[in-house]
DNA sequence: GTCTATATAATGATAGAC
DNA sequence: GTCTATCATTATATAGAC
């Protein structure tokens, strides 16, 4: 009886990575295996229902990892913009700098997107009701607020295709930097 | 003899229609004779090269569209805000308000993204161009113009991908008439 | 320029031993 | 919980007839 090689949240970690840069569809149960260090055998035992259910696990994991690095601290008593700071800050680093895919990104370009459907939606609204409430205690009206947040989103996702596209990361650092400044502008 | 079912044009306004539902990695062969209503055989004639360059050539085929479509009306004599408004109409009706998807974000987001780089970067790129004309042609500082170009393809791709993700096709259309006031503002 | 038929490799997925 | 071996299916790509 081996012992398991990695922990799940290893093992889903390794695999956000590997879906962050070959996307659903390119990346093969091959690929999978490799990227774990597991064979095909041992991913049925961890994903009885096989890719599709691997790739909501990754998102289920990103989920939490947004929850605890990115909205938690939103929750906090600093101000506002020292908060979207800190946001910003994390994006960055998740990103690094625009080199980086975003998964929900490529979910939504893979072929069985639908399947994903729901849990991209939530993860993009979440995300969105975390930048509006900044604006939202920053005194803005609570529309102002929302349409702020989801430009926010808006802006880094499209920054990231731009960068892919071009190969130049100063799009993506740009635009971060304009975040800071507009985001919670009165 | 068999006469030619699709002339080439033709052909290729298909397949870019299938790739920016599919993306590159999820459109098989089989997908692709379908579409085109063409044998397997029948592509490799047409596309020696096979999978990788009908993407290149539909890529091309984009370039063309885009050229005449969009680019060319910018270089007319009429007032640059009249310009953008018609770009920007093009756009709307080429996404269908948020519901289709960019074939440069499709391919962008394939495995095999850095075999497309060249073309993808030079689409963005003149992209990019024609927007910063109508900012020079509008008084804008050159880098000004050149900022505000890329924010609007950056917003154009992010809003689509958030609208893939969500369902919320009002991101794109909201983002559409923000960039009509934002883009030429002095 | 299209077709049918096929080659060959890779795909997602299972069976069963340990 | 992992492995090797294997499954049926699908993938891209060719050969050669018409």
């Amino acid at each position: 009886m081996p012992a398991p090689l990695l922990t799940r949240p290893e093992i889903l970690g390794r695999l956000m990575e590997l879906f962050r840069e070959k996307g659903f569809d390119g990346a093969s149960l091959a690929d999978i295996a490799k990227s774990t260090g597991l064979g095909k055998s041992s991913l049925y035992h961890h994903f009885p229902k096989g890719k599709e259910e691997i790739a909501l696990e990754v998102l289920g994991h990103l989920e939490t990892q947004l929850e605890e690095a990115l909205f938690q601290p939103m929750r906090s008593a600093a101000p506002p913009r020292k908060k979207l700071d800190r946001m910003l800050d994390t994006i960055d680093r998740f990103y690094e700098g625009g080199k980086k895919a975003c998964l929900l990104e490529r979910l939504c370009a893979s072929v069985d997107a639908r399947r994903f459907r729901r849990p991209l939606g939530r993860a993009f609204d979440t995300w969105i009701d975390a930048v509006e409430a900044l604006g939202v205690e920053c005194g803005l009206a609570r529309k102002v607020a929302r349409q702020r947040a989801e430009d926010l989103v808006v802006r880094i996702e499209g920054a990231l295709v731009v960068c892919a596209g071009t190969g130049n990361t100063a799009v993506f650092t740009r635009a971060i930097r304009d975040l800071r400044q507009s985001v919670l502008a009165p």
